[in-house]
DNA sequence: TTAGGTAGTCTCG
DNA sequence: CGAGACTACCTAA
């Protein structure tokens, strides 16, 4: 595998099933809409792919990158909590809404608005009882990489 | 398995 | 603005 900016492209060397998951990080929401999440100057994105090649590499590498997302108020407040979950465990919607005095399912509708997948790891974050869901998915391919996520942090 | 409760957001009008 | 309808949920029965 190797990472090559932008980070779109990034994700297309490499494994099958990762790819479309990379692109999706950084890719629309990016490149298409760079007024609601400022980011990718250059220096930034290799900052990012180097941090991603190490996260492959071993997932205790974590991410420190200057984040500006674009959300409500709460949405801030949600993805700040995930960003405080360490690699290889997980914390239920409900245990994050009783943290930040909300409801499980406001939390999940957070999580879903995640505009940055695997940096801001949502996938840390199951259902009581079952996996919850990944990138707007309950079922399909997008889980597929939520699982692959865990197994590759220690989690599942 | 379902029924009802919940909080945040979105969509109409 | 306001009402209603969505959710990556949870608990009790």
């Amino acid at each position: 595998m190797y990472f090559d900016s932008p980070v779109g492209r990034l994700a297309a060397h490499f494994d099958g099933e990762l790819l479309c998951r990379l692109e999706f990080l950084a890719g629309p929401e990016l490149e298409q809409a760079p007024e609601r999440a400022p980011v990718p100057t250059k220096a930034p994105m290799q900052t990012l792919a180097r941090q991603l090649r190490a996260y492959f590499i071993s997932p205790a590498n974590g991410f420190d990158l200057p984040l500006q997302p674009a959300g409500t108020a709460f949405q801030q407040r949600v993805w700040q909590a995930l960003r405080r979950i360490p690699a290889g465990e997980t914390r239920t919607y409900g245990e994050l809404a009783a943290q930040l005095g909300s409801s499980a399912r406001a939390v999940g509708n957070a999580c879903r608005r995640n505009p940055l997948p695997l940096v801001v790891p949502c996938h840390r974050v199951v259902a009581a009882s079952g996996p919850g869901g990944f990138c707007g998915q309950t079922r399909g391919p997008a889980m597929a990489i939520k699982h692959w996520l865990l197994r590759h942090e220690g989690a599942a």
